[in-house]
DNA sequence: CCCCCCCC
């Protein structure tokens, strides 16, 4: 792979892992519209991401879960600090991008999910610029709260869950926007979460979510399972 | 090309 952006006639075959919503950006360089998709194969994953005119093109095509052939499209290196997908690399759809659906009988054998996680003994001496993957058993839900950011002065949604896992150790993470409204478990569900932010605030560790679409609500997984026995 | 992710 060539460290600068270019436009490869590669092909993988691989899951969507997790799909975003479109989210609309506007900065001094422009403005636009984006959706990402987590992609999985055999080898591991990548991101990719689909701008303005890929936007549009893709978003009804690529669905979660399901297995695609897709062709063409920038390469570029990742940045670690806004993804917890161990990839150095990340793809870009263009107009050369091809996607179809992926009928082969062997697309059973590609995972549906994927994850590296933290256990939480070790967080406090986790790396704080890159967003971990975390699995737990919720303890005790916390009540929806309405709060105003000081800088933006925008409302805030948020939720803390009250974690623990099999290293003993207890850990609060935050759920912003969507994800704390639409958080209605009962009882000790076990949660996955991937890419969560590390964060210090008043001399304790705690976690936060980033973006949407990814706590997995009792995954079925050896993890989990297993999380669920210690429990 | 996004990359903000907030509060105590």
């Amino acid at each position: 792979l060539c460290k600068f952006e270019c436009d490869f006639r590669w092909c993988i075959r691989a899951r969507v892992t997790r799909k975003t919503d479109i989210r609309n950006w506007s900065n001094k360089r422009g403005d636009g519209k984006l959706f990402s998709v987590d992609l999985m194969d055999e080898s591991g994953e990548i991101r990719a991401t689909a701008f303005n005119q890929e936007c549009d093109r893709l978003y009804s095509v690529l669905q979660p879960k399901q297995v695609y052939l897709i062709r063409g499209g920038i390469i570029k290196v990742a940045n670690r600090q806004f993804t917890s997908i161990d990839n150095d690399y990340e793809l870009a759809f263009s107009s050369e991008t091809q996607v179809e659906p992926c009928k082969d009988e062997n697309v059973h054998k590609l995972p549906l999910l994927s994850f590296r996680f933290v256990k939480f003994d070790e967080i406090p001496r986790t790396n704080r610029k890159q967003l971990i993957d975390i699995l737990g058993v919720v303890e005790k839900i916390g009540e929806l709260e309405h709060k105003v950011a000081r800088a933006s002065q925008r409302e805030l949604l948020k939720r803390d869950l009250f974690l623990i896992d099999d290293t003993k150790t207890a850990i609060t993470l935050t759920l912003w926007g969507n994800e704390a409204e639409n958080f209605k478990q009962h009882g000790h569900p076990i949660i996955a979460v991937k890419g969560v932010r590390i964060s210090d605030f008043g001399g304790g560790v705690s976690l936060s979510t980033v973006g949407d679409g990814q706590i997995h609500v009792d995954p079925d997984i050896p993890e989990a399972h297993k999380l669920r026995g210690w429990f």
